[in-house]
DNA sequence: CGAGCGCCTGTAAGCGCTTTCATATTTATT
DNA sequence: AATAAATATGAAAGCGCTTACAGGCGCTCG
């Protein structure tokens, strides 16, 4: 039985070419052998259907089938210079805005048959620089940053392996990277210039950390801005760092309604620090809106729900992930990418 | 000038075997080139550091760096038939529990040198069959998956490759697939049987969606052993599914106030619905947990911050993710794994 | 009816890295 | 000092796939 699939001899005794199954899965090889044809007959039907006639495509398929062959990933990146993989490096995926995005931007990937490899950095330049370092190792076609302040090493690390990447949560015109997002500081001080409108002359902030966060530090360049324009500033007490965190958001209200002139309005960095200020406004009986403001920054659905709603403003995370897996996958296609 | 880096010509006017730099990054024969030495060396020195001189080692380090020579992960890959690389295919992203698993996976994963590949199937069986497919295509060493019922396929698949794999936010003391994880159904047991405890007897539950969701529905049964178990159950229209948004608590909170006989307690399948529960009531200026008792199932943040604050199950998203990236590394180690 | 032209398919040369095996070199042993 | 035993390096054979390139076949057309 010559043809047979027998595993160890053939012909004069010599070893046969391991034809599969010793424990390895069934290769392009194998899958060319039980349909009689070349491998690269099947590498073709695979690839380009077109390019083969109808009935080789058929019992090629059939080969496939009947082997559960899967293609060997690697195997195909490095014969092709492709992964078809793009990765993300985001400060924590413990975030609600950047949990949507980066759900929107997979999504969007995987519809374009490529696959996503996800890292956090932490907010860590430096593990941001070893993160995207590793992953550019795994062979990413593109890759997605947060904000546009990274370690120079990524920029040119990228730009030395031609790698196309994008920016969000971030937009400048002059920027010299490409970004899909929104402009922090332009809507921070729109925000601010608004509350100024409606009389607010004593108002507050409680950011969130500014280091190694352009957004961050964006927002409070935008709201001082406005302020500044009006020929006015922070008392003093009256503007705070705080973490991410509800209970930040407390003791940050706790703090500035303990001043000698508590503020009428209080600007936050971010929607949970928001809320951390209105429960604790709420808890202390001060009623919001009447005699005190707050406003927050990023839209989480919750601020819509919670008594009274949180005035926000609104980013739109889902839109800014998809957005930049089509500029990535417009890139990665050699179509021009706006 | 024969040693030169010339990528043109060599000694009787042959085409060079490509000395770097037409367009492609440095290859391990480049580094092996400018440090003199042969590109098996490199790869030890780069991979068992101890197996070669000190000498050597010096040269070959300044090689890599003067040409700043990133391996190539597919390349590697091929040759060690290992990607250090894993998998995770989650509902969604963009729920708190879940991205808090997999930042604490993803840290995890990143000591120990290996990359994250994410997908998210949407609770859609089908869809994480086809991205499992995607991921085992793109070469992971090991998966993680959320709850235990997957498409047939998916076992088989992950069988017929050997690979390693752990199922999350699951478990059982019978269950034939490793897992991570508490059991559901226990919990939402004890929950309930201490309601009923403290003298509620009439219970109503918002839960999730339960179609392909063994998690959710593992909570409805847990609730509706214990009521059975003291001889009772939910009051017609005292059970119903909602999807996982605020706002939908709040209609099913509104809906279980209208009935004829309103609940005294409200088991929540998730914390998300919880609050919407917890909303409601307040708007309707219902005593929390005076005249009515909420609960959730999650333990956001969130719950403990609202006032008044959400009973709810806490369950240790961040251990579950940390401690299945701790078992898979360990099997991939083939050390033994609990 | 034979040259010329397409269309399919197969042959074989890599993609960049690891690793076995053999060789060269050093160190230990008597 | 001669031999055995380690140790350190290099040559080369793949890992599984893609893709020129070339060859074979059947047409068309003069």
């Amino acid at each position: 039985m010559p043809d047979s699939y027998d595993n160890r001899t053939e012909e004069t005794g010599t070893i046969s070419k391991r034809s599969q199954n010793l424990k390895g899965s069934p290769r392009l090889e194998d899958v060319a052998q039980l349909a009689g044809v070349s491998t690269a007959t099947v590498s073709r039907t695979l690839n380009h259907p077109d390019s083969v006639t109808l009935q080789l495509r058929k019992s090629v398929q059939n080969a496939v089938d009947t082997l559960g062959y899967i293609p060997h990933g690697a195997a195909r990146a490095l014969a092709t210079r492709r992964s078809n993989t793009v990765g993300a490096v985001i400060p924590t995926i413990d975030n609600a805005i950047f949990a949507r995005s980066v759900q929107a931007f997979q999504a969007r990937l995987f519809e374009s048959g490529f696959t996503l490899l996800l890292a956090s950095s932490d907010y860590d330049a430096d593990r941001e620089r070893r993160e995207v370092q590793a992953l550019v190792e795994r062979g990413i076609d593109g890759l997605l940053l947060i904000g546009e302040s990274h370690d120079p090493q990524v920029y040119q690390l990228l730009d030395s392996k031609h790698l196309p990447y994008v920016n969000t949560y971030t937009y400048r015109n002059d920027s010299p990277h490409p970004c899909v997002g929104f402009d922090n500081e332009q809507a921070a001080f729109q925000l601010t210039s608004y509350l100024l409108d409606i009389g607010h002359t004593n108002i507050a902030m409680v950011a969130g950390i500014t280091e190694s966060n352009d957004r961050a530090l964006n927002r409070v360049q935008g709201v001082k801005r406005a302020l500044e324009e009006r020929g006015t500033r922070f008392l003093p007490d009256h503007f705070g760092e705080w973490a991410y965190e509800i209970s930040e958001g407390r003791k940050a209200a706790n703090y500035l309604l303990a001043t000698r002139t508590p503020p009428t309005a209080i600007i936050c960095g971010n929607d949970i620090l928001a809320l951390g200020v209105l429960f604790e406004c709420l808890t202390q009986g001060i009623e919001v809106p009447k005699s005190l403001s707050v406003t927050g920054f990023d839209g989480l659905d919750l601020a819509g729900q919670v008594d009274p709603p949180l005035t926000t403003v609104h980013i739109p995370s889902f839109e800014m992930g998809r957005r930049s897996a089509e500029y990535l996958i417009a890139r990665l296609n050699d179509r021009p990418a706006a």
